[in-house]
DNA sequence: CATGAATGAGAATTCATTCAT
DNA sequence: AATGAATGAATTCTCATTCAT
């Protein structure tokens, strides 16, 4: 029941978002009345919340089951397939997410960047265990690099909802994330040139 | 008059969002009456367009006054430089454009697109010089590189009022996201893995 | 509930038409808040139409249990008779329906010629035997000898209400009617004039 | 400048009615701005008012034209064709003035009666002269049977204009009207069955 | 637990009217 | 005289929320 509500939930918000969404179309898609929701969640945000929450529990639980690689390009590799599956499972809970955290809402950021901690720090795990292994730059702190990763991440599933599946599809998103991520835009062996540093206005 | 209420309505919706946003605050903020509103704008979304469409030109306008440098680094740099500058003196209106951007809604998605359009194509034409000069690779079509270094700033813009102007600040910006594009996280010279490949379905 | 709705409705609505009819006032005559209107109405315009359409059905539900005279002068003052009777009970339908007709709205118009449609045919019905029985000329389509005798029977009430019940009264109004649609004001047996003829255009 | 406004409100209040009408509209199919409106009248209602009186004045000053026959049928369809030519070149007028004295709103009754009393007296002159002349029956008040005869030539206007000028065409309309009025449905030398008179409920 | 009728605050929108220019 | 920008009262309609059954 109150499951299914969620369910329910999830797939409305993730088509109409928070405001316009309509508790008694939820209520119904769930095969309940509208009153039964309010025996489960006091209002509407909290339900959204509830999905939000939800929402991030499947993201982060599917990366305990996750075989880990040797290099941190496999890590991370493995890390946004598993992120991509989650997607597929769970489409509608994850645009609720996306969408959401790209907004920066006072009243769902904390939740979100409380959820996500755990990910987040599994990214910094890899990424530190990069940076004893050379594979990864120290010019950054981890917690930032690690925010740039999942931004980047992130970015390209919004892209991909937008374009309607175009580009980039599912199947390219892992290698193009962390190609991106790690070796960015650059030759390899180019030379580096350092910036004059004249900062006009 | 009609400026004023644009103004005005810009703050507004990029503190509370198109749906949240008060046609009358809006107005009386800006020293009408709502009735005011609707002597210029047909609707609140109407509005909320006019907001979308100038906050695309105020940003492609600054580019077009822009020096270029010579390498593709310093000139990415110059252009998000313009654009931190653009963001400094029309916060609310940037805050509109790229929320809206991000949440990719059917509605003004199209307008966006059209609007950055000229955007877009210039950092494609400094890639393009760019892969000519060896500096940018070409395993990826121009068009989607432009995307990830637009996304990627923009990602950077909204993780800036995310975090309160903590990370990154606005002074940081263009080398971070310059550097996170062109060079990604590995260090020069790493080995570069190639994939397994077996990816199914 | 949603029949006390419609019965203040109809008061209002007689009172003030449909433009100046308020949902609000409706609403509380009989007993509710504004929102329960919109559970059973999806509009006010729909409110309107479902007012009319109960109009047309108590008016219509009345004839059938009328008992049949001999002559065609006695089943038209019979007729009346059932239709004074409606309009005693359910003035403000019936309020509401003659007014509407009698505007000729493209909106409402279509709906009461369906709804009417019995009625009219009722009265064909009973011309038509009167044209065999020779009680009735047979120079007018019976249609359209209908429509005179409807119209004349809607023109006396709403001249009933427009002087506010003083001529015709309710009782002297069957044989008014039945008078001046049969006899009109020429004595019976003075010679009929022939036209001249030379209408052109 | 005023008698352009007057027409145009006409125009306007013929296909809108006096709610739905919208003074800027009037104004500027006028050739003015909405203020200058008020210049000349002091609010919508007083056009519209206007407007009425006008469409009385050009109705009756028609009559004092008229060419008289000899018997009460030729006077009356001299008087109905000459309606009908005015409602050939007033047709926005007369739409207006009919609907509004269908509607018997209190606001504008009066009005509507104090400037139609010369009509009504001149057929009620008519009628007077056809009593004595034997051509009308008397078994009824001539201020009533005037307004018979007047509220049918209404009537049939107004179903002229619900049918589209389907049924009665102009051209047809004199004769009908007074056909009906004078002879009724029923065949002349009919027998004149006298009521049983038991009124029953 | 589930229901769904009732609620009423809230918002967008309209437009007659005013009035400074 | 003419204008048209500004107004704000008024109205319709939405929908989250309550609560008696």
């Amino acid at each position: 029941m109150r499951q299914d509500l969620v369910e329910s939930a999830a797939r409305h918000f993730a088509q109409h978002g928070l405001e316009r969404a309509n508790i008694n179309t939820i209520a119904v898609a769930a095969g309940f009345a509208k009153g039964t929701v309010y025996n489960y969640f006091s209002s509407k945000e909290a339900l959204f919340g509830e999905v939000l929450a939800e929402a991030c529990r499947r993201a982060v639980q599917r990366y305990s089951r996750l075989e880990h690689g040797d290099s941190v390009r496999d890590r991370l590799t493995a890390l946004v397939r598993a992120d991509v599956s989650v997607l597929r499972d769970e489409e509608a809970f994850m645009k609720v997410l996306l969408r959401e955290a790209m907004s920066f809402r006072r009243e769902t950021y904390p939740i979100i960047v409380a959820n996500l901690a755990p990910f987040l720090g599994l990214v910094e795990d890899i990424l530190a265990r990069g940076v004893r292994s050379k594979e990864i730059r120290a010019d950054l702190p981890l917690s930032q690099r690690a925010l740039l990763f999942v931004g980047l991440l992130a970015l390209l599933f919004v892209q991909h909802w937008g374009s309607d599946g175009e580009w980039p599809t599912l199947n390219a998103l892992p290698e193009l994330v962390v190609s991106a991520f790690l070796e960015g835009a650059a030759p390899r062996g180019a030379p580096r040139r350092r910036r004059a540093g004249r900062v006009k206005r």
